[in-house]
DNA sequence: TGTACATCAGTGAACGCGCGTTCACTGATGTAC
DNA sequence: TGTACATCAGTGAACGCGCGTTCACTGATGTAC
């Protein structure tokens, strides 16, 4: 092949052992967590030798750090996009529980390694999260505060408030994991978080729209 | 001595060690998770011989569904009677942060336990979470619906508010608690986070105020 | 284009270690009479 | 009260096993000329 690209097959084929480890990890961990997820378990699905993760990873928690990128990256992007729209409160919040709906059924694996190392073991792989989380929330407070509805807010109110948002999606993700699960599909259990997690939004814009008359 | 109760002094014993197993093993939790906790470094740390952990428990499984009532017993019982005030919301919600406070300060490990282990690597003691949480909120549930407020409202949507509530109350215990683990103790950023828990809280309120106005 | 050397992703043997679990046991506590 | 037997919480040796990490290696890919 041609020189003009630095690397090129040797680097390819690196990162396609790379995204390997990663997906055997994610896989492992849907039964357990990283704290007990072992080096030679992840090799072993992936079928290099144990030594091989060095050429990637430090150890078990840096191979975490990069799966939060990964999980929360996509998320992040796709509700961005619902952020941007110009609807009303109420269809803005029926359309962000669809997306997140959608994130658990094609990545159930990414959205329960967020749950469960949110508070997990290994303080590396909590910091990523809570520092994406806290991103998260930055953005989310920037869309919230650029409505009409926030006039007279402060940014302290409005970081509140999106603070209370983000946490409702993560729980309403695990919610909908757990139904997951639980073996039902898109049963009624199904439809019943989904209902709930929509009702619980609108009550929490409810009582936006009314803060300021309460006189907080 | 007497041989008018049975058991006596054997019995006692053998809860004496069962307790010091459960509270090595939550202090080791502090630092990890219950799916990597050995079972020989709980005993090494109570000083008894491996072996001896099995006149106690199948596993660390079972230790784990027991820490689980012991965790949540308490909070649940203090909970409880902030529930039976009959005071204005403010005042409650105020009160109850005020408990969830004192609780993080006090047991912190349990805290930490629950949150950590709410999603953890093992099913059975998630289960046992999941289902004391779930009580709970039928506690609260029936504490809101027999509030004036509530009148009119279906039992559907009094036990979203309810777990709405809950989840909000698990969260404001889990932000406390990082605020601890960074080396801050009683500082500016425990009170920011008082602060916010408490107006979360009350603009939960206000929505639930005006619910039924919007139409829902 | 061809050749000679450098790089480095993945190998495989070896290590010491702590793990969970088994088993027959010991000796203090409990019980029957 | 005293004696003889039963119970059972905790012991300690032993086991086979998989773990993380080290090291010198191999051979395909990359680079310089």
């Amino acid at each position: 092949m041609s020189h003009s690209e630095t690397g090129g097959v040797r680097q390819a084929q690196k990162q396609r052992t790379r995204q390997a480890l990663l997906d055997a990890a994610l896989g492992l961990l849907e039964e357990q967590s990283l704290s007990s997820l072992g080096l030679r378990e992840v090799t072993r699905v992936v079928g290099v030798a144990p030594t091989a993760f060095y050429r990637h990873f430090r150890d078990l928690g840096e191979l975490g750090v990069a799966l939060v990128q990964e999980s929360l990256s996509s998320l992040h992007a796709t509700v961005r996009a619902v952020l941007a729209e110009q609807v009303g409160a109420e269809e803005r919040i029926d359309h962000t529980v669809t997306v997140v709906e959608r994130y658990v059924r094609e990545q159930p694996a990414h959205v329960r390694f967020v749950a469960r190392e949110r508070h997990g073991g290994v303080r590396a792989v909590r910091q990523a999260i809570a520092g994406e989380l806290d991103r998260f929330a930055t953005e989310v407070a920037a869309a919230l505060k650029s409505q009409p509805v926030s006039d007279g807010w402060s940014d302290e109110d409005v970081r509140m408030l999106a603070e209370l948002y983000v946490d409702r999606l993560v729980m309403t993700a695990s919610a909908f994991l757990d139904v997951r699960d639980g073996g039902d599909q898109d049963t009624e259990r199904w439809r019943a978080v989904a209902r709930t997690a929509r009702r619980q939004l609108h009550l929490i814009s409810v009582g936006r729209k009314h803060w300021q008359d309460a006189g907080f």
